[in-house]
DNA sequence: CGACCCCTTGAGGGCCTTCAATCCATGTGG
DNA sequence: CCACATGGATTGAAGGCCCTCAAGGGGTCG
C-alpha cells in the first residue's frame, strides 16, 4: 500500500543540474558551482495514489518540490471533516512552513502517482547563505502559494454548486488543455469547494448529461472549457 | 475623504529603531549599522477608515506594514462582486507580491484608521543583500498570511452562516479578548464570509438576541467567547 | 430637516444538505 | 470462472437553510 520508494538518495550535482522540471522549480538558479556546496542528501521519492506525504504536527525537517503528479494539502476541521485547502502541481513546492517552523501545518496527500524531491531544511538553509537568486525563488513559491490559496477563496469558496465545479474543472484543464482530466473522488470535490459529495456527484452527471463534460472512463473526462467557463461566470 | 497624511518622510535612523511595533515587524532583527544602509525614504503614512491603499494592478513599488488598523484584501469576481480573500493586522504585511511581480494582487482598503510604513522595494533588496536575518522575517510573513488565508478557507468559508459568523467574531476578539470588538459592515461580513448581508445582519441579530454578543453602540460589541465557541463547533 | 447609507426584518422560493437505497467497477477467494 | 465483498458513484425524496426581492427603520452629516 504504502509502497515508498526512495530512488535516489542523492548526494551529487548531477541530479538537480539535469532535472527536467528545473526551470519550473526551486533551484533554477543555482549555478554549477552552487550545487558543489550540498552536503546533505536530497531524496528523489516515488509513491502511489494515496501516499500521506506528511501529516499536520510533523517535525517538518524538509520541503517537498513536486516533480510528478498532484498533491492535496488538507486541514481537519474542528468537528473532525476535512477541508483541502490547496492543491500543489509539478513545481510546486509543499511544505515551505518547514523554513519558518518546527511542524508542518497540513495533511499532505497524493492524488495521482507522485515523484517529489525532498529538500532538507538544513540545504536549503547552506544555499541560501550562498546565493541570493534562491531567495527570489523561495518567495516566488510562497506567492505561488499564496496565489493558489487566494484562488481558492475567490474562484472556488464563492458562487452556487455548478460555478464551483465548473471553476474547478477549468482549473484542471487549463494544465492539460483540450487533453482529459483526471476527476477527483466526488469527496474530494466537496473538500476543496465546500459542498457534499452528492452534490458534486450530481453536478457532475449534469455536466455529462448536458455536455458540458464528457466521460472517457477510468475517472477521466475531457472539457468543453467554453461550456464550462459559461457555467463559471453565470451559473 | 482620502485624507492620506504622509506623517513623516524618514531618511534616518530614528523612526525605526524606536518604533512602537517593531518586535512585531519585518526589521525586528536589523542592527543600528543595517538602518544606515537604508537610502530610500521610507514613508509612515496614516489614513482614515474607507482609503484605498493601492489597487489591484497598480504598479508595486512597496510593501505595506500596518502599524496600527486593520485592512481588507479583496479580490473582485467574474460577476463584478467582491470578495475579501484576507484581513492584514497590526505587524502584518500587505502587498508582498510587489517582491516578486510589479502589479498588486488585491485592493487594499483600511477598514479602521490605519497608520502604516510603505517600505519601498528597492529598500528591501538593499537590506535583503546585507542581513541574512531578513530572509527569515519575509519568509515569517509570508507564512503568516498564508496562515491566514489558510483559515480563512477553513474556518469562514465552512459550515453554516451561524458557525462562519461565529468564527468570525472569534477571530475578532482574540485580538482584545474580553474588550469590545468593532464589527464590520454587514456587507464585509458576506464578502468576508460568501454569505450575503441579509444572512449576515440577521445571524448578528439572533447572537444579540440570544447573548453571544452584547451591543455597546457605535458599532461595537462584546463577544460571549464560551458562547461563539459553542456556535461554532456545532452549528 | 432631509438625504443618504447602512441595518433590519419579512415572505417566498430555490438550492443544497441529509438520509437512504441502488448501481457499478474492481479485486479477492472459493 | 464466478460469487461475493468493497468502496466509490449515482439517484431519489424531503426538508431546511440561505438567497432574492422588497419595504421600512435608525443614525449621521450636510
Amino acid at each position: 500500500m504504502k509502497a515508498t520508494q526512495i530512488e535516489a538518495a542523492w548526494r551529487g550535482t548531477a541530479a538537480c543540474q539535469s532535472c527536467g522540471v528545473r526551470h519550473l522549480v526551486l533551484f533554477a538558479d543555482l549555478q554549477a558551482e552552487d550545487f558543489a556546496h550540498i552536503h546533505t542528501p536530497i531524496e528523489e521519492v516515488h509513491v502511489e495514489a494515496g501516499t500521506q506525504l506528511y501529516s499536520m504536527g510533523d517535525d517538518a525537517g524538509a520541503i517537498l518540490t513536486i516533480r510528478r503528479g498532484l498533491v492535496k494539502l488538507v486541514t481537519l476541521l474542528p468537528d473532525g471533516t476535512q477541508r483541502i485547502v490547496r492543491l500543489v502541481r509539478v513545481g510546486g513546492v509543499a511544505g515551505l512552513e518547514a523554513l519558518v517552523k518546527s511542524s508542518y501545518d497540513h495533511i499532505a496527500v497524493a492524488l495521482q502517482p507522485v515523484e517529489y524531491c525532498r529538500i532538507p531544511v538544513a540545504t536549503v538553509n547552506q544555499l541560501q547563505a550562498r546565493t541570493p537568486r534562491l531567495h527570489q525563488r523561495l518567495m516566488e513559491k510562497w506567492h505561488e502559494a499564496l496565489s493558489t490559496a487566494d484562488g481558492f477563496l475567490a474562484n472556488l469558496s464563492t458562487g452556487n454548486a455548478r460555478q464551483r465545479v465548473a471553476r474547478l474543472l477549468l482549473l484542471l484543464a487549463d494544465e492539460t488543455p483540450y487533453g482529459p482530466v483526471r476527476l477527483f473522488t466526488r469527496e474530494d470535490m466537496g473538500a476543496i469547494l465546500a459542498i457534499t459529495l452528492e452534490t458534486a456527484s450530481r453536478t457532475i452527471s449534469d455536466f455529462k448529461r448536458t455536455g458540458a463534460i464528457r466521460d472517457v472512463g477510468h475517472g477521466q473526462a475531457v472539457c468543453d472549457t467554453d461550456a464550462l467557463t459559461l457555467i463559471a461566470d453565470e451559473g
